[in-house]
DNA sequence: GTTAGCACTCTCCCCGCGAGAGTGCTAACG
DNA sequence: CGTTAGCACTCTCGCGGGGAGAGTGCTAAC
């Protein structure tokens, strides 16, 4: 366990460094901050810290920067969260109340109202049910022998695969197979659809509600992934090398960050928050993620998140995080309504 | 009109640069290439290409760059188009044919295909019907008084707004209302469906008549654009620094080129080919776009685009999107097939 | 336990300079 | 008159030196 004086000096250094990003000095401490203590005495203590591994050293003169480990810590025990007052809630509400009429740029406006607000990456993942059941399923000719199969989740979500149909067969036809298709499985879950195929006669029918049920297990497509606030990441310290710019942009796109977000998982009302190496990915290693899960309609869950570089302003971002989550989650429930009238 | 050997020593400036990124000088010329000139005749020549405006200087003792006219007359005059070997075709369609079920991966596939093959930024574009109708909706309820309207187009593309509804209803009656407005509206176009509302008695009915006729009007989701290819393109040396790869990312998004992609239009079969200023968008002034219209089915076109700093192999990437744009047209078109069977 | 003092280290920035590449011009050549 | 050799001039780029500055660790005194 830390003395208190020395959780002082890390929760010092650590607000310091995430200010400046460069190495903290004992003398910018004794200067900024009133410890009554002298800088030789701030040096030993920084010395301990680095011994239990809270700091390092980028080489042998250089200031201290926090770890891994000093930053969890702060994160558990030192840093204050910077309250969202309320005209910054006001803006934040009104922005999300300007809502347009597009579901995709409503979700996009979120991210982008919360990557405004941390100055970093944040991310939207539209809110999905677990286990979704398909309530509407269209087939759309492509070529002979291929069509395209749209369905409608209950939840709203759509996913799209191309299916093998029979050579012979025209919109028409296909029509009247998605007609069978609806009549079969609509409100079934991927389970569900996959025991029905065992009753249907028709081959390709068959197929096309095993097809279905592949759909209905899928994640949703990529595309239900929002980002934003990619530039002002990359505007940060940390990204002075064009490597290390090209390396993020690349990682920084919806399909691989899917796998990202999904690993994450969302505890949802609170923030789970993963600091540098306690990211499964290899190339977030010099990054943290805060994600928040929020509720969408009818067990939905969707999330919310920001990515950016380790040194990031946690005081400020973590609540940020939870109140953009909770407004989703108010902005989307479903209130159980009792039905009115005849 | 340029003359003969004026004509070979720009066609060679262009060649030269594009492969070398660094200004052309007149003994590269004189040794690379068997013109039987001395360095001071080339430059001579140089002179006057620089006089009538097909080449520059960055500065008094450098090589010389081509300027936007010389590659625009280069592109129409001079280029020789790098044929695309049997091997190279039967890798491209080879990548074709892993395609994966998801309609989406797919598109993005392709995206990835063609910029592998240009080492520049790749765009696919979904097709779309130009005047598409609807084949069917669904209400799904996010709150209540609010509902996400869910509608699936005759060409698969799929689009979702936020639709008022009646506070007091649940999932149950506005399963009835999508019902009634799949009766009403089911093939309608936005015109169509327009029109129809006028007969609506309920009011609410009406006003999802209405949101539907803007749903079918409006672009399908940026969702619909593929992007692939923006590292390697970002990797080339016009890229040094982090500005100008910032820049570059923030426009190289989906929801940007959506504009971008809709403004350059598609001369199907062909490719259109924009060259720095003759792109409308300020931050494309160092760019050029090549883009080809492709047809899907039933009318749908979709577009296949390069985009790159204004130095690209021209003569590889024009054939390839070409080639590219005509495959998918290929396993996309829905040819015309007699229904068979009884 | 705390602090002043000091030697030592490492970075960073500036500057100057020489090498090299390339041009434009002039004058001679066929 | 077009072509070419020669030359002076210009501009960039890379390299190395050097000094200033910031910070530490250690030692010895308080």
């Amino acid at each position: 366990m830390l003395s208190q004086r020395r959780a002082d000096i890390l929760n010092l250094v650590v607000d310091e460094y995430i200010d400046t990003a460069t190495p903290v000095s004992s003398r910018a401490l004794a200067d900024r901050h009133n410890l009554a203590l002298s800088t030789a005495t701030i040096r030993n203590e920084l010395a301990r810290l680095e011994e239990d591994g809270y700091v390092t050293h980028p080489y042998t003169s250089a200031g201290r920067v926090p770890s891994n480990v000093g930053y969890r810590f702060y994160v558990e025990r030192l840093m204050e969260e910077e309250p969202i007052g309320a005209a910054e809630q006001r803006t934040i509400e009104h922005q999300f109340h300007q809502a347009p009429p597009r579901y995709g740029d409503w979700l996009r406006l979120a991210a982008s109202i919360l990557a405004a607000a941390v100055g970093n990456v944040a991310v939207v993942a539209r809110p999905q049910r677990p286990r979704p059941a398909l309530r509407h399923a269209q087939l759309v000719q492509l070529r002979p022998g291929a069509a395209l199969l749209v369905a409608v989740m209950d939840d709203g979500s759509v996913r799209q695969r191309i299916a093998a149909v029979p050579e012979t067969e025209g919109q028409t036809r296909l029509g009247e197979r998605a007609l069978r298709l609806n009549e079969r499985c609509a409100g079934a879950d991927a389970e569900a659809a996959r025991a029905l195929a065992g009753d249907v006669a028709d081959r390709h029918d068959r197929r096309l509600v095993l097809d279905a049920a592949d759909l209905i297990e899928e994640h949703a497509e990529d595309a239900d992934l929002h980002i934003a606030g990619v530039r002002s990441a990359l505007e940060q310290p940390e990204f002075d090398s064009t490597d290390r710019i090209l390396d993020a942009v690349q990682h920084l796109e919806a399909y691989h960050l899917r796998g990202t977000l999904r690993a994450a998982g969302g505890s949802r009302g609170g923030a789970r928050i993963l600091i540098g190496d306690e990211n499964p990915d290899d190339w977030l290693q010099e990054w943290t993620v805060v994600i928040s899960g929020f509720e969408g309609p009818d067990g939905a869950t969707g999330a919310v998140a920001v990515l950016g570089p380790t040194r990031m302003r946690y005081g400020r971002i973590i609540p940020r995080v939870r109140y953009v989550s909770a407004l989703m989650s108010d902005l989307l429930q479903e209130v159980e309504l009792q039905e009115a009238g005849g």
